[in-house]
RNA sequence: GGCGACGUGGCCAAGUGGCAAGGCAAGGCUCUGCAAAAGCCUGAUCGUGGGUUCAAUUCCCACCGUCGCCUCCA
């Protein structure tokens, strides 16, 4: 089945048709860099990265932009957030955005999510904003007051296409200083007058000010990826005003479509104290820091989580020690270690297996899973689904395994294999190798050695030493399991 | 109030007009020096009430409930 994408445009599945055959132009709304990148980040950028190294794996060129948004956003108060920040902490507004930029990316990173092939700044693309409102202006879609330029929403009758908002069913603006200035409540602001206490502050031919919050990403999306590119990514939580507005700024000034295809991810949740699954967010302070998160679970389990749910529905996430409160992070933890365990069991096997084909009858279950697979990720991207084959897989993979008949090596590196594209390229939940770093390989061999020393004193049935040697790897983070062979693998718990 | 999404076994979660995937948890079993892991077995009238149909969890209507957006948010 050819690739579908639920179109939040028109919201229905569609067959992916990309303007240029073979090449996919993608734009997905980064973060406001002005605090700590937290869970809710984390489901929306690993989604698009799965999105994306699925993309790939199908063999799409594809180019990847997310920006940064570095230029600040007015608050109610009218007041600049980064701006804000910087006078709380005392510094710098670019060194604030600076500080939270790589802070992002080091999170991002963390979490495995490949980086995007573009990650423009807002800041660096003051002349790009001004030159689209501008053409705005002078194509009559936009007008200026007292060094202030607005959209004028009345001027393109499609405002409200992707979320589905009638203007004359809005309820009017609240904010009571800039309204006079509107001629619609819904007109937006593209280029805002910078008051004489406002730092971030650009010149501009309406004299100093900075750009409005949704012209950085028509700028940019368009200096990169072209007028009509392929699909727009984000979170739902933006699609209004922001999407919306995105929308209206480019194709008012390009008289072309935006993107084609708009995918949007749904909210991470997190039950409140009655129990009840509230967004989270930055405003409401109910926020988990990925690096938080991190100190707990690997970064896999994390993605298998977020993964264990499909990217358009809000996702709950909980977590608790105790075994009798419910944990989504406690139930991924333990069915990604149930699939890691058959990966590192055929991996350990690879090493003293026989050269040939013997048991091939497992060949079948990876040809049906790859196909389950990706029947599933061409369903709009249905990662559970696509999960489930894996699991299905793990099943068949434990059993044969387990089953004391001999693998030939072409067969377990046919098995490692799959695991490796489907699990760690795609989904990016099975890593390489057992340890990171850069004595990996140095602490498997050490470990190695006391499963072996190990293994002698259980020979001579001296089991104090080996349950001590057992014992003790346990407290370092090392699991030993016996096998019914008399083997013994490890793995990181 | 407007717009949108959703309600599937204890929890999470796919899915389809024709006998309801998968994961976690629970119980039983097999294996086992112990432990762990793995495997097998056990469970759902798919929010409620109508309607369409030979047949609905799946389509339509109403109702109840939950969440999101409408103000900064991924």
């Amino acid at each position: 089945m050819a690739l579908q994408i639920y179109n939040v445009l028109g919201r229905e599945k569609q067959p992916f048709v990309p303007v240029q055959e073979g090449k996919i132009n993608m734009y997905v709304c980064g973060p406001t860099v002005q605090d700590y990148a937290h869970i809710g980040h984390a489901k929306t950028y690993v989604s698009f990265d799965v999105v994306v190294r699925y993309l790939r794996y199908s063999g799409y060129d594809v180019l990847y932009v997310q920006n940064i948004t570095d230029v600040g956003h007015l608050l109610d108060t009218g007041e600049d957030r980064i701006l804000k920040k910087a006078r709380q902490a005392a510094s710098s507004p670019m060194q604030i955005a600076e500080y939270y930029t790589r802070k992002y990316f080091e999170a991002m990173d963390a979490l495995g999510i490949q980086r995007p092939d573009i990650s423009p700044r807002a800041s660096g693309h003051i002349p790009e904003q001004i030159a689209l409102i501008e053409q705005l202006i002078h194509k009559g879609h936009a007008y200026e007051v007292n060094g202030s330029v607005y959209f004028d929403v009345r001027s393109y009758p499609e405002y409200g296409k992707l979320s589905n908002r009638k203007l004359d069913e809005q309820e009017a603006g609240t904010r009571e200083d800039v309204r006079d200035e509107k001629r619609h409540p819904a007109d937006f602001a593209l280029w805002k007058k910078a008051e004489p206490e406002h730092i971030l502050r650009w010149e501009s031919p309406w004299g100093v000010g900075f750009p409005g919050w949704h012209i950085e990403c028509s700028a940019m999306a368009a200096k990169y990826l072209g007028e009509t590119f392929d699909i727009h990514g984000g979170g739902v939580d933006n699609i209004f005003p922001h999407n919306e507005s995105e929308i209206a700024q480019s194709e008012c000034v390009h008289d072309a479509p935006f993107a084609n295809y708009w995918m949007l991810v749904g909210s991470l949740m997190v039950p409140d104290a009655e129990g009840i699954p509230v967004k989270m967010s930055k405003s409401l302070g109910n926020f988990v820091t990925v690096t938080d998160a991190l100190e707990k679970y690997r970064p896999e389990v994390i993605r298998t989580l977020i993964l264990s749910g499909h990217y358009r529905s809000p996702l709950i996430y909980s977590d608790s020690d105790d075994p009798e409160q419910e944990s989504s992070l406690r139930s991924a933890k333990n069915g990604w270690e149930r699939l890691m365990g058959a990966v590192w069991l055929t991996r350990d096997a690879m090493a003293a297996a026989p050269e040939g084909d013997d048991g091939n009858g497992i060949l079948a279950a990876l040809s049906t899973a790859r196909t389950r697979f990706e029947e599933a990720m061409d369903d709009d991207f249905n990662a559970p689904s696509a999960l489930a084959a894996l699991y299905e897989l793990t099943r068949e993979v434990n059993t044969l395994l387990n089953s004391g008949t001999t693998v030939g090596k072409n067969v377990l590196m046919a098995i490692d294999n799959t695991y490796r594209k489907l699990g760690g390229e795609v989904l990016g939940i099975v890593p390489d190798k057992m340890l990171g770093g850069t004595n990996a390989d140095r602490e498997a061999a050490l470990i190695r050695m006391l499963v072996d020393m190990r293994s002698e004193a259980r020979t001579s049935k001296n089991y104090a030493v080996s349950d001590r040697i057992r014992q003790q790897l346990a407290e370092l983070g090392i699991a030993l399991e016996d096998r019914p062979d008399g083997s013994t693998i490890w793995r990181v718990s």
